[in-house]
DNA sequence: TTGACAACTTACTTATTGGTAAATAAAATG
DNA sequence: CATTTTATTTACCAATAAGTAAGTTGTCAA
């Protein structure tokens, strides 16, 4: 039941290592097995599809990302160390090996992927914008951020434009997303 | 030479519009050919292998943004319409059909594409953010934009931004990319 | 100790992929 | 008119894709 549910998570972690790296069409199951030292039918066993890997994928970085915001420690942070720790995860993306963020990966690829993915693709995209629009209002009552308009409008900035910088980092090079983040913190800082 | 040359044409734009909406490894010979209702071996007589065809939808893509910034009516511009044509064509992607940017596109796939296509992408990439930095840079010199920092690094942002706000549009809707382009906007508008 | 279940493997299948070689039709060229 | 050349089809191929059905093996509980 260790050595077992083991594979499940091993499994899963290849599969979303490899969805950053290549996308969703960019990987097969042969990826994964061949990685695992498992047969390919091992891996439908606990995801009969592909469509199911893909969702429970998803399904476990929102776990995840509801958790990492929930926790006290990051609830208790002032707004721009929140902001910090957020760019912190994309520094991790890009030292992983220049991946992409999963939102990135899933809508570029959004047209191709079964419904119930679009679906939670669709969640995944909201729980983070909703999360830095809060962060960013926060930021404004709290006279620690400021920007002109809505904190929506710049969180989409934000987000739109990590996303994006990091997927840059392949053609132009990792200084890429530094120089997005640094704009960014001008851009935000009051005064 | 004219309806055959067609042909070419043909097969090159929905090619690129094939690749916009579903990423380079989200197409097949066999999805350009039934459209065209020709043969899967005429692509391969004028893109022998698939890597030839994704060059060469690059390369024709670096031509048009070459003509495009080149032209007197565009080098002529104040650079806040620059700003706004280049919007424009993020919108017609938009329009297209939710289509996303060939950069994001690319960058996207990246790790998963011939390397040719590597090389064209770091040109197209590299082609656009020139340009960006240059009509910033004008646009500070003449007092039109103010922003922090460097002109390039306002380049990265908005570049990124733009990119990441036309695939969010996918998970969040329409709304993001024309949220992104005000907050843009106010960011750079002098005063 | 026996069965039941979980965690696999073996052995397929069917469809699609990118790609090639050879035949053929249509146009241009001399 | 004969002959190249260009554009295209026919007919393949080998590799890989996702997926399934029927076993096998090891563990644990009754």
């Amino acid at each position: 039941m260790s050595a077992q549910k083991d594979t499940k998570v091993k499994i899963l972690d290849l599969a979303e290592n490899l969805l950053l790296d290549r996308g969703f069409n960019g990987f097969s199951y042969a990826n994964i097995s061949s990685v695992l030292k498992i047969k390919n039918a091992a891996i439908h066993y606990y995801f009969p599809a592909k469509a199911d890997l893909g969702v429970a994928i998803i399904q476990r970085a929102r776990e995840r990302f509801a958790k990492w915001t929930q926790d006290q420690r990051m609830v208790a942070k002032p707004p721009a160390e929140k902001l910090e720790a957020f760019f912190r995860s994309y520094l991790r993306f890009l030292e992983a090996g220049q991946q992409v963020c999963l939102g990135g990966a899933l809508e570029t690829d959004f047209k191709t992927l079964p419904p119930k993915m679009q679906v939670e693709t669709q969640k995944f995209a909201s729980d983070i914008l909703v999360w830095m629009e809060g962060v960013l209002d926060e930021g404004q009552e709290k006279h620690i951020f400021a920007f002109p308009g809505e904190a929506k409008d710049q969180a989409i900035l934000i987000l739109s434009s990590l996303q994006g910088a990091l997927q840059m980092t392949r053609a132009v090079g990792p200084s890429c997303l530094h120089l997005a983040m640094a704009q960014i913190r001008r851009l935000v800082r009051r005064e």
